[in-house]
DNA sequence: GCGGATCAC
DNA sequence: TATGGTGATCCGC
C-alpha cells in the first residue's frame, strides 16, 4: 500500500509535530484544529515540511521493524515468567529509592517575555514574542493564539496578526538570570543550572538549618525572587506542581509517587522526545504506568528500549545528585550559522571562515583547544550531514579551523547549503592543571579525608538519571519540529492568573548515585548557570522537568529503613531481607488472586539483577533497530 | 574514530 | 519571504 499520499492526509504525528497539541482547552482564543490548519497550510510544500515528511516516513518504517521484532521475540515465550523476573528488578530498584533529599526544580516563567516586560511595561496584556526568525518565547497572550517557541515568525503572524515581534536582548536576560541565580544560591550554593532560566536546588541542608518544611521554603524562594527581580518562578518539589499560585505538594512516599507517575505521558519524561514517544507508543506504552503493564515486552526488547531506565521512570526514581557544572565536563565547543541557501564555493567559504573566526574567539576566551574538528552542514533540503577529521595536535586558531573545514567541505562539493558549522572535540583545557586544578585537587583530598563528610549514599549502583514530568496540562508542549523549546506550561487563562503559572514536576530521587553521573540532571547546558552566550546564541525557556523530592526525614543521615512493598504498597519497616520475605508472600498472594480472576498489576518474584544499560544522558536507550535502510532519498548532493 | 540520530534547553 | 544554536550521548560501523 504505497499509494501516493494525499496531501491532505497528514499523519497524526506529523500534525502534532508541526503544531503541538494543546488540545482544545477552554480559554484558547483559537481552536486547536484551526491552529493546526493554519500551520499546515503555511508549511505545506516547503522544503522544511518535505523533510519532516521524509523523517516521519522513516520513523514509520522503523516502527514496523520494531513490531516485527517484538512479534518474533514473544513467540512461544511465557510472558508471565518474564514479568516475575522484571518484578524482581523493580523491587531492587524500589529498595534503592532515596527519599531523604529535598530537591527543587525551578523554572522561570516565560523568562524572555517577562524580562522584556520589565523593560517595556506597556506590553503587558498584549500578545508578543521574543526572537528573530524563530520565536524563542511567546507571551501568554500570544500563546492563546497557538504561538509557540520554536515556531517561525511568519507562521506566528498568521496565527496572530496583531502579534508584536520583539528582538532578543540577551544582555538583559543574562543580567536577570544572574540576579535570580544569585538569590537561589542562598538556598543551595551548589545548585545545578539547566540553562539560563532553570535549574535544581537541593534544599535539604537549608531546611534543616532553618527548620523549615519544603513548602515554606519554596514559597519563600519564589517570594524572594519575585520581590527582588519582579519575575515569577515556578518550582516543583518532589512531585509538586503549583496550582493556583505555586505549590502543590505530593507526598514523599513511594506509592504516591508511583501513582502520580502512572498517569503521566511518557513524553513528559526527559529523554523521551517525539521519536521515542512514537516508538514506545507502538508497543502500547503511552503513560509511565503503561511501562509496568508492558514490562515483559520491554524486557524482551531491552536492546531497543532500555528496560532499566523505563522501570525507574515507572517508579519515579531519578538521580538525587545536584551539583554545579564543572569545567572538566565539557566535551566539545562549536559554532554554526544558518543563512539563505548558498551554492557557490566562495559564498560557502566565506560563511565557513566566519564560523571559524567565531569559534576561535570562543575557544580562546574560554581556554580550550581540541584535536578533532567536525564540519557540519545542512543541505537546502534540511538534511544534516557531518564530516570529521582528527589531528595530531590541538588547535583553536581560526586559520587552522578554517583550513580543516575546507578540507572536509571540498569533497562534498557541489552542494547547496543553508547552514554550516564547526565543532571541536577531544579537548585540552588550557586553564586546567594550573591553580584551578590544584585547588580542585586539594578540595577533593579534603573531602576524602574528612571521610564522614556524610555518608549520604547507599550502595553504589550505577547510573543516575531522572525522569520527570509535568502534569496537569496534558499536552501542551511541543511546538515545531526541530525546536523544542518549550513552553513552560500551557496557559489556561480561564483557570488561573497568568502570572504564576502552573508547571509542575517531579524528579525522582534516587538512592544510589554514582560518582560521576552520566548526566543526571537533564541538561546542564551552558557553562555557568545563567550565562547566556553573548550574541545571538540561543536559549529559551524551558520544558518542564521535575524536581522533587525526597522525604523530609528529620534526621538527615540514614533514615529508618522503611520500604514500600511494590506489590501491595504497604509500608514496611524492615531490612532488605524482611522486605524480600514480605514480597515473596505478597507475590504468592497475588498469584492466587490472579488465578481467581482478580486483576492485579503485579505478579511475582524475581531473581537476580539484570544487565540493562541505560542511556547515560537522557535515559532512554536508543530505539534504533535499523536493518539498514539508508535514507533512500538522495544521499547528500 | 566517524557519521547519523535524538534530545534538551 | 524559506523553520535556531550549543552541547551531549548513543549506535552501528
Amino acid at each position: 500500500m504505497d499509494h501516493p499520499v494525499a496531501s491532505s492526509q497528514l499523519t497524526e504525528s506529523l500534525v502534532k509535530r508541526l503544531a503541538g497539541p494543546s488540545t482544545g482547552k477552554a480559554g484558547l482564543a483559537k481552536d486547536q484544529t484551526e491552529i493546526n490548519r493554519i500551520i499546515a497550510e503555511a508549511s505545506k510544500g516547503s522544503k522544511f515540511y518535505e523533510n519532516e515528511k521524509r523523517k516521519d516516513k522513516d520513523l514509520t518504517e522503523r516502527i514496523a521493524r520494531i513490531l516485527k521484532l517484538r512479534d518474533e521475540a514473544i513467540e512461544g515465550v511465557d510472558l508471565t515468567k518474564i514479568e516475575h523476573h522484571v518484578d524482581k528488578l523493580i523491587v531492587d530498584l524500589e529498595n534503592g529509592r532515596d527519599l531523604s533529599q529535598v530537591i527543587v526544580h525551578f523554572d522561570m516563567d516565560a523568562f524572555f517575555a517577562n524580562v522584556e516586560l520589565l523593560h517595556n511595561p506597556t506590553l503587558k496584556g498584549k500578545p508578543f514574542s521574543v526572537g528573530g526568525g524563530v520565536i524563542s518565547t511567546a507571551s501568554y497572550e500570544a500563546r492563546k493564539y497557538g504561538v509557540r517557541s520554536g515556531m517561525p515568525s511568519f507562521i506566528a503572524k498568521k496565527l496572530c496578526p496583531e502579534l508584536i515581534l520583539l528582538r532578543s536582548h540577551y544582555e538583559w536576560y543574562n543580567e536577570e538570570s544572574n540576579k535570580v541565580f544569585t538569590i537561589l544560591r542562598r538556598y543551595d550554593p551548589r545548585l545545578s543550572a539547566a540553562g539560563c532560566d532553570e535549574g535544581y536546588l537541593n534544599i535539604t541542608p537549608y531546611l534543616q538549618k532553618h527548620n523549615l518544611n519544603p513548602d515554606e521554603c519554596v514559597e519563600e524562594i519564589r517570594r524572594t525572587v519575585h520581590a527582588e527581580t519582579n519575575l515569577t518562578v515556578s518550582a516543583g518539589i518532589a512531585p509538586n506542581m503549583n496550582k493556583p499560585n505555586g505549590q502543590y505538594h505530593l507526598a514523599f512516599d513511594s506509592k504516591t509517587i508511583i501513582d502520580f507517575m502512572g498517569g503521566l505521558s511518557i513524553r513528559k519524561v526527559p529523554g523521551i522526545g517525539r521519536v521515542n514517544e512514537r516508538l514506545l507508543e507502538s508497543v502500547g506504552v503511552k503513560t509511565c504506568g503503561d511501562i509496568y503493564t508492558h514490562r515483559a515486552v520491554l524486557y524482551l526488547m531491552d536492546k531497543q528500549f532500555g528496560l532499566r531506565f523505563l522501570l525507574r521512570t515507572y517508579l519515579g526514581i531519578a538521580s538525587n545528585e545536584v551539583k554545579p557544572y564543572e569545567r572538566n565536563e565539557r566535551k566539545s565547543i562549536g559554532a554554526e550559522r544558518t543563512f539563505s541557501p548558498l551554492s557557490t564555493t566562495k559564498d560557502m567559504l566565506d560563511k565557513l571562515e566566519e564560523v571559524a573566526a567565531e569559534l576561535e574567539g570562543d575557544m580562546e576566551s574560554s581556554g580550550w583547544m581540541g584535536r578533532t574538528v567536525t564540519l557540519k552542514f545542512k543541505l537546502d533540503t534540511f538534511q544534516v550531514l557531518t564530516r570529521a577529521k582528527s589531528l595530531n595536535h590541538w588547535v583553536n586558531k581560526k586559520e587552522e579551523l578554517f583550513a580543516v573545514g575546507k578540507e572536509l567541505l571540498f569533497p562534498e562539493l557541489p552542494i547547496s547549503i543553508r547552514l554550516i558549522g564547526l565543532r571541536v572535540t577531544k579537548l585540552k583545557d588550557l586553564k586546567a592543571s594550573t591553580s584551578e586544578g590544584i585547588k580542585r585537587f586539594f578540595g577533593l583530598a579534603q573531602q576524602a579525608t574528612s571521610g564522614s563528610k556524610r555518608k549520604a549514599y547507599d550502595i553504589d549502583e550505577d547510573e543516575a538519571d531522572n525522569a520527570s514530568v509535568d502534569q496537569e496540562h496534558d499536552n501542551d508542549d511541543d511546538v515545531m519540529p526541530g525546536f523544542h523549546e518549550q513552553d513552560e506550561a500551557d496557559i489556561d487563562p480561564s483557570q488561573h492568573d497568568v502570572d504564576d503559572d502552573e508547571e509542575l514536576q517531579i524528579i525522582q530521587p534516587l538512592a544510589h548515585t554514582r560518582k560521576r553521573p552520566p548526566n543526571s540532571v537533564p541538561g546542564i547546558s551552558m557553562s555557568h548557570p545563567p550565562a547566556l552566550r553573548s550574541r545571538s546564541k540561543s536559549a529559551g525557556p524551558s520544558r518542564s522537568h521535575g524536581a522533587a523530592i525526597a522525604a523530609p526525614s528529620t534526621t538527615i543521615s540514614t533514615p529508618p529503613e522503611t520500604h514500600t512493598c511494590p506489590i501491595c504498597n504497604e509500608v514496611l519497616t524492615t531490612n532488605n531481607t524482611g522486605l524480600n520475605a514480605h514480597i515473596d508472600y505478597c507475590l504468592s498472594r497475588d498469584a492466587i488472586k490472579q488465578a481467581q480472576g482478580t486483576s492485579t498489576k503485579a505478579n511475582k518474584v524475581l531473581s537476580s539483577g539484570d544487565t540493562t544499560k541505560e542511556y547515560a544522558m537522557n535515559g532512554l536507550k536508543r530505539l534504533k533497530l535499523r536493518p539498514d535502510a539508508p535514507v533512500k532519498s538522495k544521499r547528500k548532493g
